[in-house]
RNA sequence: GGACGGGUGGCCUAGCCUGGAUAUGGCGGCAGCCUCCUAAGCUGCAAGCCGAGGGUUCGAAUCCCUCCCCGUUCGCCA
């Protein structure tokens, strides 16, 4: 279906080209924009044409501004500083937007189902310790841009890869399977990924000092590579206990993952195995001395000093990313575009990995979106050292702030439900300030910025939406009408106009995985009602109440598919 | 040293891909607004050589070049 902007951008565009003609210039070069500036829905800047029709720009304006008359959606056309201004007719647009809201309702903002399956691969941490916030926005970002994806008409699967292979959860298994829980420093909490991390750091920490130890451990890695059946399950066990933890972290936050898919299933089934043959055999492989391979990737735009990719040790057996080529093989089959959404220390990785794909001669590539580390003020975090903000904690602190805010302003809610709104509230406020920053930024940890409920937060979207809510509860029962006759104000109209674009923001944050435009829309949306609210009376209008009454319906529909889509829990009081 | 990303009022941030009118929004600061639908809100004010310098263009935060600063990376780790 084309939505109201389409039909007016081809209106614009009909009436521009029309008018050229007129002037005598048709078939001039132009382009239709957002104006920055005014108060007009679409511009057609005069500037370049000015140069082949030896005319001021301003001038030109002027004549093709006289040259068109309204109709249609064009309420208006001006010329101002240059510029060719367009104004959609309001009431076709408040028209159009309410009804289209109103009968899409939770699906308002998409696009219908396109059968096309994505697979968004996130998360991926490695099973050795609970999640922190350096890794935050892995999550945060894929579950926002799996939900957009969603929303826009995608069959989306979420996808969890776990690291059961390797040196460190091996490391973490004998921590767990030898060291005395007395030796240990506490854990702070009783979730498996907090109280197994700290035999892992002891471990660790027993490893660089004792050489016995470190024999022990590596014994236990060669076990494991070559196959110790015992090995491998007591790992796989460990790994999973500290899965379980980090599950319910996510779940905390509203991420839940379609599928989790083991590494060792690669080394298990042979697919591992097969990829090292087929490369082996490619032109670009080659092989140390010592009888480790590798390609050579210098022809496929990899610089540095070294352009070797190395896919199997010296002793034949595999390594990370030969298994993750399998793993994207096996991606490949299940679905039409693959996502990774990966930390910004993948990225040689990832070009690795679509180089070694090409080499295998399949002709897809997943698609990466990167995103920054965040950082603490002295310095970026470390599991290994404990120098970390958890997400657990982070998480308490947000919902415990939360709690205050409520008990500070409500009297009349019960405990119960003062705990369930601190929970939504605080969740709520730390997806959004994580989600809000474009993910290639780098962030500092700041306890101040990650709590922040006011302005630019998620509490402040969600604000608005109990308004909405208290609003239609309030009302009672009313008829709904799009009548835009009763829907003059300029607060109303701005309103319309910010509804109506939900869909080209979706649109952008799923095709261009721009997931940061989410909560900027939904502030402005947020933002436009409030001065709404806070200039229009609904409740006790008259002639036009059942028309604003819609209209707040509609702000209510847009802002939960906001809500939703940033997965932020919707309260109907706060 | 190479590669990739970031640098926008005191602080955080949008815009950059696709050049265009007075550079977005927030925090903090200052001054106002609850006899009206929840003040986690609203209104107003102060605050900017868009990292630096060149170039292209009628026009540059946006494109190109050089340089500076920050991050990541250049493992037979995962």
């Amino acid at each position: 279906m084309m939505s109201v902007h389409d039909d007016f951008e081809k209106e614009v565009r009909g009436a521009t080209e029309a008018a050229l003609g007129k002037i005598g210039a048709a078939g001039a070069e132009y382009r239709i924009e957002i104006p920055s500036a005014g108060n007009a829905d679409l511009a057609v800047p005069c500037f370049q044409m000015s140069k082949s029709m030896r005319k001021a720009p301003k001038a030109i304006a002027e004549e093709l501004a006289a040259a068109i008359e309204p109709a249609g959606m064009i309420a208006s056309i001006d010329a101002l500083n240059g510029y060719l201004n367009f104004t959609m007719d309001p009431e076709i647009l408040t028209r159009r937007t309410i009804d289209e809201i109103l009968e899409s309702g939770s699906c308002y903002g998409g696009h219908g189902k396109n059968g096309i399956r994505v697979n968004v691969e996130h998360t991926s941490t490695n099973p050795t310790g609970p999640i922190h916030v350096g890794r935050a926005r892995n999550p945060i970002i894929g579950d926002t841009l799996a939900r957009a994806m969603k929303l826009r008409g995608y069959d989306v699967t979420t996808e969890y890869y776990v690291n059961d292979v390797g040196k460190q959860v091996v490391i973490l298994t004998w921590g767990v399977n030898n060291i005395p829980p007395e030796d240990v420093e506490k854990a702070d909490r009783e979730k498996a990924d907090h109280a197994l991390v700290a035999y892992y750091r002891a471990a660790n920490r027993m490893m660089e000092s004792d050489p016995e130890v470190q024999e022990k451990i590596a014994d236990l890695l060669r076990r494991f590579e070559a196959g110790d059946s015992k090995v491998i399950s007591e790992v796989r066990k460990t790994a999973q206990r500290m899965l379980d933890g980090l599950k319910e972290t996510l779940e905390s936050i509203n991420v839940g993952l379609d599928v989790y898919t083991w590494e060792s299933r690669f080394i298990a089934d042979g697919t591992a195995r097969s990829v090292v043959e087929q490369l082996t055999a490619s032109d670009y492989a080659g092989k140390e001395d010592d009888g480790a391979c590798y390609l050579d990737l210098k022809d496929f735009g990899i610089q540095g000093k070294n352009t070797k990719f190395t896919f199997t040790r010296a002793d034949g057996t595999t390594l990370y990313t030969t298994r993750d080529l399998a793993y994207h093989l096996d991606k490949f089959k299940r679905a039409d575009r693959v996502i990774d959404v990966l930390g910004e220390d993948q990225k040689l990785g990832s070009k690795q990995l679509c180089s070694a794909l090409e080499i295998l001669g399949c002709e897809r590539k997943p698609e990466a979106l990167f995103y920054s580390f965040v950082s603490l003020p002295e310095g970026k975090m470390s599991t290994r050292k404990g120098v970390v903000v958890y997400l657990d904690d982070l998480i308490d602190e947000a919902v415990t702030r939360a709690y205050e805010e409520i008990r500070s302003r409500r009297t009349d809610l019960s405990e119960e439900r003062m705990r369930e709104i601190a929970s939504i509230i605080g969740v709520g406020a730390i997806r959004y300030n994580i989600v809000r920053v474009q993910p290639e930024k780098q962030m500092i940890f700041k306890w101040e910025d990650a709590l922040n409920f006011d302005g630019n937060s998620g509490p402040f979207l969600q604000y608005a939406y109990t308004r909405t809510c208290s609003m239609l509860r309030k009302a009672g029962e009313f008829e709904p009408s799009a009548d835009p006759s009763k829907l003059t104000d300029e607060y109303e109209t701005a309103l319309v106009k910010v509804l109506s674009r939900f869909g080209s923001v979706i649109e952008e944050a799923a095709e261009e995985g721009r997931v940061h435009m989410i909560p900027a829309y939904g502030h402005e949306v947020a933002s436009t009602f409030n001065q709404f609210y806070a200039s229009v009376p609904v409740l006790s209008s008259d002639r036009e109440r059942n028309e604003r009454l819609t209209l707040v319906m509609c702000t209510r529909i847009v802002l939960r598919n906001v809500l939703t889509c940033l997965g932020m829990g919707a309260p109907e009081e706060m």
